[in-house]
RNA sequence: GUGAGAGUAGCUCAGCUGGUUAGAGCACCAGAUUGUGGUUCUGGGGGUCGCGGGUUCGAAUCCCGUCUUUCACCCCA
């Protein structure tokens, strides 16, 4: 009976694994020059967890099922709340700030897309116990980071930056009622998604009064915070806000980043948790998805059983990264092939013997090395080597039935020298 | 959950308005090559044409259903 894969899910051969493990290790060497120190969790959690923020909606979204004590339990669609747990758990005994990254791997039932799958990898990283815009700014740069170090310029993505408390106070200021905030930012959510007209038209039907659409449309038409005062009224909340944002700007200047860095109103992001600055970097064209997202929570470890500490995060999915990467041609170009230090052949059958033992000797000394199970012809095993990319060869012959002497080849430069066995690995363990 | 497209070898695909034994390239295996690889040449294995039903003398081809997949909508932590 064949069994096909699981919607929605991937297999990793060779290749893909080693596309995902340089993806991953890229995440993790930037998290750790940027000053994060990595964390893990459980991945699976208690379902009730999931639901404290974002209600029933998200159990459709979910893959759960119930252990055999009866505990609903669900397979961890976002690493946030293991986070938030983790770090309450033991609050009084971090030193701040908490700068932790994190590399989950996350399922989602959804119904798989471009750039959408059920089963993906996130990197997440988040600094907790710092309300200042400089730790804005320094998720932000630290994502960029990444995206500068694998070969993406400003010319090819984009940082849009907003912040929920500026949106909340705007549209406060221009009379729009607390209740109606939530609907306000679903609609704004979709700008960058619907043409001009279309985008008008929901306005209009959400916001009858037309001067009061008019200011909302003129709003989210801005591209800089420095016109901001002249749209709106500048009441305390605006200004705190404005000023943040300068603040995030400024930093991301001076951190050599600014020309990535753009503000943009129509970023709201999906989910409620947010509290003030929001950002998603994007493909510059914007056909795909957001290659990742994030901003300010200041009251998610309260919410979820903790003292009231602020907190600033990104997660970026491996899906979208890797079709942009692989658009721009700075994937496979990238991810280093499969590389064996030694391949160790024997030009006759009666020297397999030492074929083994010269292979083993290789592998204690820490050397990568292989050798061939099928005794052809030295001609067959040089194949082998070769399309293992094998460095070097080492030819066991005659010689080294006579004075423990083997050839070694240079599989690029095809050069081979003789040389006593002993003084190889000799050499080796030197270097 | 809604809508549209696609399923032929491991992969990318060809296969006319239904007609004998279903093809190519790449990949894989073997030989040319019994002490020297990458190139080349030759040969080989591999297919219930997604699955089930229907129409027909005859179906990879037409019809219905179903599954899978891709894309879009909803949602996006």
């Amino acid at each position: 009976m064949k069994i096909p894969p699981v919607k929605g899910t991937r297999d990793f051969y060779p290749p893909e694994m080693a596309r995902r493990n340089w993806i991953i290790d890229g995440w993790k060497g930037i998290s750790i020059r940027n000053g994060f120190e990595e964390y893990d969790g459980p991945i699976f959690e208690y379902l009730k967890m999931y639901q404290i923020k974002s209600g029933d909606e998200i159990v459709e979204q979910l893959f759960s099922l119930q252990d055999r004590g009866g505990r609903d339990l669900a397979i961890r669609p976002e690493i946030t709340p293991t986070l938030a747990r983790m770090v309450n758990q033991q609050i009084n005994a971090l030193p701040r700030p908490i700068k932790w990254f994190s590399v989950p791997r996350l399922c989602r039932a959804e119904r798989p897309q471009k750039g959408r799958l059920r089963e993906f990898f996130q990197w997440n990283i988040d600094i907790i116990g710092i309300d200042s815009p400089e730790a804005d700014a320094e998720v932000i740069f630290t994502s960029l980071d990444y995206l500068r170090r694998v070969g993406l310029t400003a010319a090819d993505v984009r940082a849009k930056i907003s912040s929920r408390r500026l949106l909340a106070s705007v549209l406060r200021g221009m009379g729009i009622e607390n209740s109606c905030l939530d609907a306000m930012y679903a609609l704004l959510d979709k700008k960058a998604k619907l043409p001009a007209d279309a985008f008008d038209a929901l306005l209009a039907e959400h916001v009858p009064d037309k001067e009061q659409a008019t200011r909302i449309s003129d709003f989210m038409a801005l591209d800089s915070i420095d016109d901001l005062q002249r749209l709106v009224s500048a009441d305390d909340d605006t200004r705190v806000a404005v000023e943040q944002l300068q603040n995030v700007f400024a930093t991301l200047e001076l951190m050599g980043v600014g020309d990535y860095c753009v503000f943009d109103p129509s970023i709201v992001r999906g989910l409620a948790y947010y509290t003030g600055v929001v950002f998603e970097i994007h493909d510059i064209v914007g056909e795909l998805r957001a290659i990742c997202g994030g901003g300010r929570y200041d009251n998610l470890l309260r919410d979820f059983g903790g003292p009231s500490i602020p907190a600033t995060g990104m997660g970026m999915g491996d899906c979208v990264l890797e079709i942009l990467l692989h658009q721009k041609g700075l994937l496979d170009s990238q991810v280093p092939p499969r590389r064996l230090e030694f391949f160790v052949a024997c030009a006759d059958a009666t020297l397999a013997k030492a074929m083994y033992a010269v292979a083993a000797r290789l592998r204690a000394g820490g050397q990568s090395a292989n050798f061939s199970y099928k005794l052809g012809g030295l001609s067959k095993q040089l194949k082998e080597a070769s399309s293992q990319n094998a460095r070097r060869c080492i030819i066991i012959g005659q010689e080294y039935v006579d004075k423990q002497e083997l050839i070694v080849k240079d599989m690029a430069s095809g050069e081979q020298s003789q040389v006593h066995v002993d003084r190889f690995l000799a050499q080796l363990s030197g270097t």
